[in-house]
DNA sequence: CTGTATCCGTTTGGATACTG
DNA sequence: CAGTATCCAAACGGATACAG
């Protein structure tokens, strides 16, 4: 109970951020979109076709805002009609060992 | 565009199941709590004094909610008054690996 | 096709006061 | 000390219609 001299076990976490990774994949939809990204360049009426569940309004905030964190990229060509197609970054394609790390994790403590 | 016959980048991503994991540590404060934990025992008030902005009912509920899902025990001492004490089982110990991923991503893409 | 605009119900969570 | 009860405001998110 001594919590003044405490010596931590983990002495690594401590000075940890991880609220940026999370602030990235922790939404609602964002690793459901990732994961679709993960399998290749998606446009928007197919990732809302393999995302059934989700509203066209939360997939487009979901997807602006990881644009904003630069883990996919936005293409627009000029054909008519408009065609968009999203793609993950480097930084994106990076979060693979986080979530194989979860992965792992979650088979292992079922 | 051929999203018939596309071969994934990630096939081990596919079958993926990480909303478990998010479950867990993607709550807005679970991290934050997990990230004292990791240091050893911890009650209540220490959490809360550790934790600035969490109020009590929002730490209630993530300690409840973590303890659900067995990554923390929680015990109580019969003391006047009441004492009560936090610890990660090994199922939260567990969750190391995933946050120093993590916390390698956030370095790195800063 | 790819969104945006609007409405609106549901949920979340902070502040505060109070209890065993 | 460790919460719980209550109130209330803000945010989230679904449904729907519509625009470029």
């Amino acid at each position: 109970m001594a919590t003044n001299n405490y010596i931590p076990k983990r002495p690594d976490i401590i000075d940890c951020n991880i609220e940026k990774t999370l602030d990235v994949i922790g939404g609602k939809w964002a690793f459901l979109v990732l994961r679709e990204l993960f399998g290749g360049t998606h446009r928007f009426g197919e990732l809302q076709r393999r995302i059934p569940a989700v509203s066209p309004r939360a997939l487009t905030s979901t997807l602006r805002h990881m644009e904003e964190k630069g883990v996919l990229e936005r293409k627009v060509f000029p054909t008519v009609p408009v065609t968009v197609e999203y793609t993950l970054t480097p930084k994106g394609e990076d979060l693979h060992q986080i979530i194989m790390e979860m992965k792992l994790w979650a088979a292992k403590w079922t």
